[in-house]
DNA sequence: GTTCTAGAAC
DNA sequence: GTTCTAGAAC
């Protein structure tokens, strides 16, 4: 007891292995007590360690090792589930620091379906093979016991065990020692498992510790558990939550008053979390004595919002992760007009810390922002904060000027500043929504990539090499493939990776119709029109889009829904041009799910598919299976899910079906022989919601 | 995206 | 033998 209570006075560096699956809530563990401990914390995770992406046992060790030198306590976040991968690391406990382990005994079901839902996590495991992993990795488990080397062991067997796990490390101050001991083993082949209740009971009677932080600690962890107004499964529900952690807009340099700036925080806040699934969103600042901070913790505690999905935190927002252990995947930044580096504070700190990236990505979306209005801009992963930090997205977000002091400021009329600020909160999170709608129905984009998967990004890279192959020079291919480079052809703009010379035609022709007089129909600021070089029936053009960074149906956004109403109407107008030529010709229009070329461009084709280019299954299933995409319903999409369903490229390797009555045919011409005099009716589906378009007397 | 062609399918 | 496809080359 003497001992504890001398122990107690001095920093006592802990390290505590997290020990679980993959989807049992490891990261999560570590994240919730990263952000509100006051014990300082370093979290080493062997699946980002090596610069984002997964590393090596070594890598974890020598890190570990460095943070406690720097009197840091760590989390060995890494499934640690049998003794040998333990040893190493419960060495680290031989200079008088302890070693804890935290076991994560969720239900198998529970961490394989976490690992095949999750989108954002930091590892390399998603989709079905999650549920292989798990399993096997489940069969060589050894639960970690005592005498390996561990002070202390707790067993977590569902959200509320894990919970007060949290919370005992949450509180656990820098001076703060914890029991020895194991706690809370089920099934007991050891004598001292009292049971997570038991173990409570048991920590505040001991006395020892009634003079530190623990017995507090725990105490308060218990009530919280016996009060129950934890949530279930908000923990670990995901290793790494979608989060947005923004600054204050507009009471900075703008100096918007700051009672009333809390007010539309919180308001807002409470109006998008519903919308965000299990996404966060984090006011930050710099100060530790930030105003701002604590009038928006009271006002949301005050209106009782989920305090896991709405907080507040305290660190700079270019290093939550590699400082503060916050992991964000998307970052606000109050910017200026210009939407230039530059001024002061979050602005400059952003673009800094971004490096000439974000300027060039921010260039490609917009030049200038209006107050009340947002843009989000994704990072490439060659940007700092991707690599560092983990951060996918930068929104940009203008917030009202009520500074006395600089032009065009409000004067005071906080009417108009409250307006616009509610504008802003309501912008920058509906922006933060549509990313976190994108990253979790499309976790892979190479030039947009949500959170580091080398896997993914690996197979990903193999398949655009294969359109590149041979176009490039051996130098300049080596370069895409290590990523390193980008290309900057074509009027110097970057552009993402990976298009061979002849997909990008059709971008050339966008960004330039004026120099293709020969093959444009018609062009204005947001479209261009041309006849398909190749047409694959009596009549098919295209409708490109003008837009830079619009490359195909992946990239479609809410913001771009006019542009596409606009290709849909001009479509439309060339259909019935075509059909006052000729009443018996039947369009569709649509989208191939994945383009072989560059620029987003809309298919307007006669449904006879009489053309000596189409050639082969790759061109038919293109125009006829689902992979086509009918505009109708991308609109609707887009309108009510803020982007376009996209169907897989597997579907053109499919049997060649008839267009009209399904009929299977074994080879092209056989195919073209019966389209050619098929009078079968359409499918149903494509007689709905105009789909189809014909003219009445000739539909059939 | 197309062209070319080896070799599979017939 | 010819027809057709699939994959490499561009």
């Amino acid at each position: 007891m003497e001992l504890q209570m001398e122990d107690s006075e001095k920093t006592k560096q802990i390290v505590v292995l997290l020990i679980g699956p993959p989807g049992s809530g490891k990261s999560t563990f570590c994240d919730t007590v990263l952000r509100s401990s006051h014990r300082p914390w370093s979290r080493i995770c062997q699946d980002i360690i090596s610069n984002g992406k997964a590393g090596t046992k070594a890598q974890c060790l020598k890190m570990a090792i460095n943070s406690l030198k720097e009197g840091k306590s760590v989390f060995i976040d890494r499934c640690n589930l049998d003794r040998e991968q333990r040893s190493e690391f419960i060495k680290l406990g031989d200079h008088g620091i302890e070693v804890h382990a935290v076991v994560l005994e969720l239900p198998a079901q529970v961490c394989i379906s976490r690992s095949v839902k999750r989108t954002g996590h930091e590892g390399n495991l998603q989709g079905g093979r999650a549920a292989a992993v798990v399993n096997k990795m489940l069969q060589g488990k050894e639960l970690p016991k005592v005498n390996e080397g561990f002070s202390r062991i707790m067993f977590c067997y569902n959200d509320a065990d894990v919970e007060n796990a949290v919370n005992i490390y949450n509180k656990l101050g820098p001076m703060d020692t914890l029991p020895s001991g194991c706690f809370g083993q089920k099934n007991s082949d050891t004598k001292s498992q009292p049971g997570i209740m038991k173990f409570f009971k048991k920590v505040t009677a001991l006395p020892g510790a009634s003079s530190n932080g623990a017995t507090n600690t725990t105490r308060e962890a218990n009530e919280k558990t016996e009060s129950s107004r934890v949530s279930p499964a908000k923990l670990g529900s995901t290793d790494v939550v979608p989060t947005l952690a923004f600054p204050s807009i507009s009471t900075a340099d703008f100096q918007f008053d700051l009672d009333k700036a809390s007010d539309i925080i919180v308001e807002k806040a409470e109006e998008f979390l519903p919308k965000l699934g299990n996404a966060r969103l984090v006011l930050v600042d710099l100060s530790h004595g930030s105003k701002i901070l604590s009038l928006v913790k009271a006002k949301a505690s005050q209106k009782n919002i989920d305090s896991e999905r709405f907080f507040t935190f305290v660190g700079d927002i270019t290093k939550l992760r590699s400082e503060g252990g916050l992991h964000c995947n998307v970052i606000a930044n109050a910017t200026n007009w210009r939407l230039k580096a530059g001024g002061g504070g979050v602005n400059a700190a952003i673009f800094k810390a971004a490096g000439p990236d974000l300027e060039t990505a921010t260039r490609v979306r917009a030049n200038t922002l209006l107050p009340g209005k947002a843009v989000v801009v994704p990072l490439p992963s060659t940007c700092p904060l991707h690599n560092a930090e983990g951060i996918t997205h930068v929104i940009h977000v203008l917030g009202p000027n009520m500074n006395p002091n600089r032009p065009d400021n409000l004067n005071n009329d906080y009417t108009k500043g409250s307006k616009t600020l509610r504008e802003a909160y309501t912008s920058l999170f509906e922006g933060f929504q549509s990313v976190v709608q994108d990253q979790s129905k499309f976790p892979k984009r190479s030039n947009q990539t949500t959170i580091p998967d080398s896997c993914q990004n690996i197979k990903e890279d193999s398949e655009r090499n294969k359109k590149f192959k041979g176009s490039q020079d051996k130098a300049l291919a080596d370069n895409l493939e290590s990523g390193s480079l980008e290309d900057t052809r074509d009027c110097g703009q970057k552009v993402s990776k990976g298009w061979s010379t002849w997909a990008l035609a059709l971008h050339s022709i966008a960004m330039h119709p004026e120099r293709h007089e020969n093959v444009v129909l018609e062009y204005s600021d947001n479209i261009v029109v041309i006849n398909d070089q190749y047409p694959k029936a009596r009549k098919h053009m295209l409708v490109l889009a003008r837009q830079e960074n619009l490359d195909g149906l992946e990239d479609v956004r809410k913001e771009n829904l006019q542009l596409l109403q606009e290709m849909h109407k001009v479509g439309l107008k060339w259909v019935d041009r075509f059909q006052n030529e000729d009443a018996s010709l039947i369009f569709r229009l649509g989208y191939h799910s994945v383009p072989s070329m560059r620029q987003l461009h809309l298919h307007v084709i006669s449904q006879d598919f009489e053309s000596d280019s189409l050639k082969n299954k790759k061109h038919w299933n293109s125009f006829t299976s689902s992979f086509f995409r009918d505009s109708v319903d991308v609109l609707e999409e887009v309108k009510n899910q803020g982007k376009a369903n996209v169907a897989s490229e597997d579907l053109l390797k499919g049997e060649l079906r008839c267009n009209r009555c399904r009929s299977v045919h074994p080879n092209i011409p056989k195919l073209k022989s019966h389209v050619k005099s098929c009078r079968s009716q359409f499918p149903d589906h494509l007689l709905q919601s105009n789909r189809l378009l014909a003219r009445p007397e000739t539909k059939e």
